[in-house]
DNA sequence: CAATCATATTGGATCGTTCAAACATTTGCC
DNA sequence: GGCAAATGTTTGAACGATCCAATATGATTG
């Protein structure tokens, strides 16, 4: 198991001839030591391999670097890939910065919590990553009242709660400049396909078409506007009804999933409709929708700053405790040249 | 932070009037106390909301009950949701043990290993998960040279390696079904495209075929295969040729996203074509296509049970070091209603 | 030149657990 | 009843790092 002796900081320390703590010092305080020493020190550490005992670290300081991620229930559809990558951004990031990610998995919000308590006392985590925030989320609270340092992916949807760090994608952005997009086309019977009023991101997203069709100057009430859930099949229903009460020459979808019911739609009725979609999913990639990336990777990024400035251990004072970015708009096939046989799979 | 004194070894055994380490025998070893006084202390850990310190007992015992997994660099194609759901299985398994996933990144093998040494030496983790085995894979050399214990999702490719536990979806299995399933249909001029010779993966999956055709009496010489990277504008090429060399009405395909370019080539020529992919992606689900499902939080469950096996935690003497599993054929439209209108998005 | 100050380094104590061995208690047997 | 063996419990030391207080070193000054 371990072919050689452990370094530690005692061999370390006698290599370099000097104590402990100076090589400590060297490690944690650089400056605090005469230059000579410091590089003979980072010379001994560098030849003997020394790597710090995280459990010894952690024993003295209760500081483990360790930041924890919770794995939801399996989501098939939005969450697919997005959840994988910014899993990925998150632990790349971390990983620049001495801190690891530990997973753990929870079913829902009260099991997450359990967990919270378990790890804290337990294995000292740091502080916590949340993602799939939603009105009422017991989560924040829970973590505000105990000072446990945290950052959501995803805006605190009710501002009573008060703000904590937070990193989220503008969806309302994102579907404005498919609205626009759609615009300069030449299109202006511009409809809307969303999930149902009350979820944060989904309300977000529509926002985003309505108040971009009123700078327009569109119409864009209750009747330019239909509700599905995620599921193609339902979407298609709905679509259907949509594409026959008012006709639009595009739709603005609140996912890839639902844009896809669109298109199906379009196709059993015989109808060039354009589409835009939203997460640049494979479906969407195979599909040829048009649709919006988002800045996955950048979102980890900033959100482990944001941690790591309230765990105290990066800089940034007055810098915004959160972050909202845009996302970009992936145009292709399906908002230019929406003709019946673009229903047809890929390119 | 922490509201409350945290709750240690010895206040427990303060609160049950014994010492240290009878809270601790009661803990690690129940048969050595007294079975009244063992309930007296599980009552004292019970009402205290005892939690052991994770950090003092891996300095101690050098076991930290962490597990490492690497994510590679980000991939698109084939392991787009797989990863996804193997990681969720894999903690969530690991966490009903006491064990924990820790995740590292490393974008190529080298870097990986670079993370191995340094995640023993500083984190002490006690074993590996690794995903995406390949020929020569010099991970899994590394790691045995250094009887790290560890377990990967995927077989490894060369024998002359020697063997280490792993854990695996049974490819030929699943193709073998398929065709077995086309063949059940009436089709006898059954096709494949597959990866290029050399991956293990890709041959596996091509195995499956081949010999079932043979059972069944069936061509399968050269002319009825084709080969192509995992990209569906280069699979629908390759399918192009294929088509038009013999004809087939069944193609098996060693992956979803190449069985789309089967589909697109079959519309762009008018012909009717059976398919058959590999890995129920979600472009399998929308594109309606008979697929094979891997058994995904099986695996990982196995895997974890392996690697804890090897850490010597987990009893299981005599059971086997690997395991086969098959995935399931979910059968979709593609395979028994292939008219031209299936080149369609969706049902 | 001695006294003062600032700076660099050192030794001891500590975090919470488990290991190893010593100690205390009960049981078994002639 | 007494001694040995088995059982149950306690004590001291150690894991490897950091914190704290004390000391050694060098520079500065009256």
């Amino acid at each position: 198991m371990r072919s050689r002796q452990r370094v530690t900081l005692e061999s370390v320390a006698a290599h370099a001839k000097v104590s402990r703590q100076t090589v400590s010092n060297a490690i944690n305080a650089p400056d605090v030591v005469k230059p000579e020493t410091l590089a003979r020190v980072l010379d001994s550490i560098a030849e003997l391999g020394y790597q710090p005992s995280r459990a010894a670290r952690q024993l003295r300081t209760r500081r483990s670097q360790i930041l924890g991620y919770a794995l939801g229930p399996v989501t098939y559809s939005v969450y697919g890939t997005i959840g994988d990558r910014f899993v990925h951004g998150l632990a790349q990031a971390a990983q620049e910065r001495g801190y690891r990610i530990m997973l753990f998995a929870a079913s829902n919000d009260d099991e997450e919590i359990v967990q919270f308590d378990e790890l804290l006392s337990g294995a000292d985590l740091d502080g916590f990553v949340l993602t799939n925030t939603h009105h009422d989320d017991p989560r924040t609270t829970w973590l505000t009242e105990r000072d446990v340092p945290f950052v959501t992916f995803g805006r605190p949807w009710d501002a009573e709660h008060g703000t904590h760090p937070w990193v989220d994608v503008d969806g309302a952005a994102g579907t404005a400049a498919a609205t626009r997009h759609l615009h300069e086309l030449g299109h202006t019977r511009i409809a809307y396909l969303g999930w149902p009023h009350g979820s944060g991101v989904g309300d977000d997203r529509r926002s985003g078409w309505s108040s971009t069709m009123a700078e327009l100057g569109l119409n864009a009430d209750e009747r330019w506007q239909e509700t599905t859930d995620n599921a193609t099949e339902h979407a298609e229903v709905a679509a259907a009804r949509l594409l026959r009460r008012v006709g639009p020459s595009a739709v603005v979808c609140v996912s890839d999933t639902v844009g896809l019911g669109v298109m199906q739609a379009a196709e059993s009725q015989g109808r060039r409709v354009a589409v835009t979609g939203f997460d640049d999913s494979a479906v969407s990639y195979v599909a040829g929708m048009t649709t919006l990336a988002q800045p996955i990777a950048e979102a980890a990024r900033r959100a482990l700053a944001l941690v790591l400035r309230q765990i105290g251990v990066e800089p940034g004072g007055t810098a915004a405790r959160n972050e909202l970015l845009p996302p970009e708009l992936i145009v292709r096939r399906t908002s230019i040249r929406p003709d019946p046989l673009s229903g047809t799979v890929g390119s």
